[in-house]
DNA sequence: GCGACAATGACAATGATTGTCAAAAACGCA
DNA sequence: TGCGTTTTTGACAATCATTGTCATTGTCGC
């Protein structure tokens, strides 16, 4: 399930997305990278940006959000674990990093005999711009 | 935004939803709950299962959770607020509470600004009982 | 009891995501 | 370097949960 016979293949679409994502700042949807390649005059169908997406996430090398309105949201994002503030008025995202959650949620977790964990954590709020 | 002269009306559709809801245990989907009530000769539309739980959840008194496979997930839980750890492979839910993490949540957000702050935490392992 | 007004519900619409499958491209190997 | 195998691509259809619409119905204040 790791690096069994599945060679991943280096292609122009693959490479044209993960590019993109190098330069583009904040969380955007699929619908939105596809149509920034687009702009760039990268031809790469929508399907491919779907999968390459979903390759990338699981691959560790981006995020993916889901916020309480309606598409998923992708992001290069640095390395290791992190999570996000994100203000619900203007969508301005601050990476926040939680050694405190972490510690947290793995212990409880364990308290549990749960294995194998993960976790998501968002968190929603309005900015000091946005505030009246 | 809070009280003005919305008032919200007692029906029977309304009632029959809290009450399944009370009854039911973990998670359940719309539709879920919507058979659900069918099969207990209830007849409520699917349009209004969706906007009730939308009321419910909006008035706190139900939780709503997005699992990354496809549905949100309703289920009636306890007082206050609190988070879940959710297995991976059968499902069960635990409800556990982190005082240190709401904590945590608000000063982080605090620190960067950001006022009328919420945060959703799931997380997700394999239970003891999955686990080989 | 009556009238205003929110709630209901059947149905259509939306819209993101996934499936399909033939054609094209990339990589390994000789 | 050339060839064959295998992955990948991409246009389009399909899926499916959720939301919008709007005439009708039921509630609640008075």
């Amino acid at each position: 399930m790791s690096d069994s016979g599945t060679a991943v293949r280096n292609t122009r679409q693959r490479s044209a997305v993960s590019a993109l994502l190098a330069e583009v700042e904040g969380f955007h949807s699929a619908q939105d990278l596809h149509a920034m390649l687009r702009d760039r005059g990268e031809r790469v169908g929508l399907t491919t940006v779907y999968r390459t997406l979903q390759g990338l996430a699981d691959a560790g090398e981006i995020d993916v959000m889901r916020p309480p309105g309606g598409e998923h949201l992708y992001r290069r994002c640095s390395e290791g674990h992190h999570h996000h503030l994100v203000c619900r008025a203007c969508g301005r995202t601050v990476e926040v990093a939680g050694p405190t959650v972490e510690t947290w949620a793995d212990k409880v977790a364990a308290q549990h005999g749960f294995t194998n964990v993960s976790h998501t954590l968002e968190i929603f709020g309005t900015c000091p711009t946005c505030t009246p």
